[in-house]
DNA sequence: TTGTGGTGT
């Protein structure tokens, strides 16, 4: 580094491209070791094809378990020559499976348009609320982790497909680990099946060994004749990536904000061209940085656009950021985690990386779920220096020293780790696991939190004393793509004659909120007072809903009325697959009692009365938890903030200064004995 | 007395 950057920083290392095999050390029906650490036999293996300085390879006999650690053009061309060597013959499809519904859409458009066929055909996609395949035609299917989960339980052994290739395992989505613990199960009747785990973390050793069940086959001689060798094949393709020279801070950082926002002003003056990459935690630091880097660019001679990237952002914004720079100017996306696998930003050549990420962490004894900036991974510290390599060689500045480096975990935390488990468990339970502490998970969930997980749905009567799914109940909630406590509600006011209003209150509560954001606080508080009941928030958005599906010009309407469109377009679409979902479950019902919201509130109640409060004193704003007892508030954007009900239940508690409760409904204590005689009884 | 890292059925 020259003057400037290198006062504080140590001198940089590169990166080594990620470990390949040259594909000129293999020939046809070579016969090779890949990996010899995690290898402990040689596998025959044969190349079936090369394209593209990538490198495809097919074990010759037997099923195939591939788990290959690849780089670009693999999700594109492994399921192609998978077809090609006819293992889409007779009507049988490819399921590629990836985390997220639009690379699942624009890849299968790729693929249909290097095949030269009409997308829907031979290749085709599946995602939630958009089907694009033909059944007995669709030879490759992209579809969505989650999408797959689904067709299990109508079809445990995937009888229509022929391979399963996941793809971007190393992401360890909840989807994608269950279903490689599915797949682990059910190859054992289905020996035809073949399995690809595509990944791109270097430790794809818990991958081989998960489905290496050569040393069960010998510990087990009962099945020693059922179960053929496994011992998966490892496959590793060269990534086209660049290399990425990283440097390190010489000491620890005390505000990653404003040293990212220097750092930021030193690439600009002393590097030569290209853009810039910034990871921050979340959209507040995102913005202050941006606020800083735009004051700051003013005094400079050349150009330099500061441009936000989250989530929340209104796509119009997200869209700005994806434009390439104008000759002669800079461009320096802040962004948060969006930019670390979800959007890939071009003309990248700089990143800045803070180390930190939010991470949502659930305490399972009191309940509550807390987003907090906590340190990342060494892989995804790796992901992100990468996104400055993509076009050509870049530089990587960690905002922290190559010790802090050093401590991080070698490999991200498995979402299935961290949350509320209650929807996990109980797919699980519908797919046939009798003994979900038994599964054989790739990383098992910690106890406590299954424990947890259990208790509740037992307690929500979903469960029974034997760990089975209650009949009806616990089969339907299954069915519904809802948390379990939603899905109880709706199956409640369904049943109590007030469908249409449980359908919009659980379509609701699957967006974090209907809310505009952005806005001054005075002005929301105003907007959101004109849809307010007594009741409560959840009832107070059945009037939102009402308002919005009655006028004409629904964008507009929004945006007067501080509501977020895009939210409620969501709802709007959930509503509907939920509301044919819940006639297929137990055909059409009578909407018995038209506004009615005492009803509903009870509806409301029968689902969430684990979560209830009682306010302390009359006249204060303090509750407590009935189970827990915890120091509660009602969250002050409520509607009920200023009402103080004495008793409450709501959808989840947030952790900031003090815990609070979101989405709030007021209700008659004597609901929770009624409901849930179990769980609450009369005192004295 | 005022929030939202990122996915998904």
């Amino acid at each position: 580094m020259r003057s400037g950057l290198a006062g504080a920083w140590k001198p940089g290392t590169a990166k080594p491209v990620p470990q390949a095999v040259a594909v000129e050390d293999l020939n046809d029906e070579t016969s090779f070791t890949i990996h010899a650490s995690v290898q402990k036999q040689r596998h025959q293996l044969s190349v079936y094809k090369q394209r593209d300085n990538l490198l495809y390879l097919v074990e010759n006999h037997g099923t195939t378990i591939v788990v290959a650690e690849t780089g670009s053009g693999k999700t594109t061309q492994i399921p192609q020559l998978l077809v090609e060597a006819g293992w889409a013959e007779g009507g049988r499809t490819i399921a590629c499976t990836q985390p997220r519904q639009i690379a699942a859409q624009t890849i299968a458009a790729r693929v249909a348009e290097e095949m030269r066929v009409t997308l829907g055909t031979k290749v085709g996609y599946s995602v939630r609320f958009d089907e694009v395949a033909t059944r007995g035609v669709t030879q490759i299917k992209y579809m969505t982790d989650g999408v797959l989960l689904r067709e299990m339980m109508s079809d445990p052994l995937l009888s229509s497909y022929s391979v399963i290739m996941v793809d971007e395992a190393h992401e360890r989505s909840i989807a994608t680990d269950i279903l490689l613990g599915l797949l682990k199960k059910i190859i054992k009747r289905r020996p035809d099946l073949r399995i690809v785990v595509a990944s791109a973390t270097m430790d794809i050793k818990a991958f081989h060994d998960f489905f290496d069940t050569s040393r069960e086959k010998l510990q087990n001689s009962i099945h020693r004749e059922s179960v053929p060798n496994r011992s998966p094949a490892v496959l590793s393709v060269e990534g086209r990536t660049h290399s990425v020279l990283i440097h390190y801070c010489d000491k620890p950082v005390q505000d990653y904000v404003r040293t990212a926002v220097s750092t930021t002003i030193a690439i600009h003056k002393i590097e030569g061209p290209g853009d810039i990459l910034v990871f921050l935690t979340g959209q507040d630091d995102v913005n202050a940085a941006v606020q800083m880097i735009s004051e700051e660019a003013e005094k400079l001679p050349r150009a330099l656009v500061a441009l936000p990237l989250y989530a929340g952002l209104p796509a119009s914004d997200q869209e700005l950021v994806m434009r390439p720079s104008l000759s002669g100017r800079r461009k320096v996306v802040l962004a948060t985690n969006i930019a670390e696998t979800s959007v890939t930003l071009p003309g990248i050549v700089y990143v800045i990386d803070s180390g930190f990420s939010k991470q949502k962490f659930y305490n399972p004894i009191t309940n509550v779920e807390a987003l907090v900036a906590a340190p990342i991974s060494q892989a995804s510290a790796d992901q992100r220096a990468g996104r400055a390599g993509r076009e050509r060689p870049g530089k990587c500045f960690r905002l922290y020293t190559e010790d802090a480096h050093a401590a991080m975990r070698p490999e991200r935390l498995p979402e299935i780790q961290k949350g509320n488990l209650l929807s996990t468990i109980l797919q699980l339970k519908a797919l046939g696991i009798d003994n979900v502490m038994q599964f054989d998970w790739l990383a098992p969930p910690p106890a406590e939190l299954m424990v947890r997980a259990l208790e509740l749905l037992f307690a929500l009567g979903v469960m029974d004393g034997h760990a089975k799914l209650t009949s009806p109940l616990g089969h339907q909630v299954s069915e519904l793509p809802l948390d379990p406590m939603s899905a109880k509600m709706l199956l409640t006011a369904a049943q109590t004659g007030c469908q249409k209003e449980g359908l919009t209150i659980a379509a609701v509560l699957t967006v974090q909120t209907i809310w505009a954001s952005g806005r001054e606080r005075k002005e929301m508080d105003e907007a959101r007072a004109q849809f307010a009941v007594a009741e409560g928030d959840m009832i107070s958005y059945l009037n939102v809903f009402e308002g919005y599906l009655h006028v004409k010009n629904r964008n507009q309407w929004c945006y007067e009325n501080c509501v977020n469109y895009h939210a409620l377009a969501k709802v709007a679409k959930v509503r509907s697959q939920l509301s044919t979902l819940l006639q297929q479950l137990g055909g059409p019902r009578q909407q018995q009692h038209d506004g009615d919201v005492k009803l509903v509130a009870k509806a409301v109640t029968a689902g969430f009365f684990p979560n209830a409060a009682r306010l302390e004193a009359e006249g204060g704003n303090t509750y407590r938890s009935l189970r827990g007892n915890q120091e509660l508030f009602i969250h002050p954007s409520s509607v009920l903030f200023r009402a103080s009900p004495k008793w409450v239940v709501f959808q989840s508690i947030i952790f900031l200064e003090r815990h609070y409760m979101w989405n709030v409904t007021a209700i008659n204590p004597a609901w929770l004995t009624e409901l849930a005689p179990h769980f609450y009884q009369l005192k004295g």
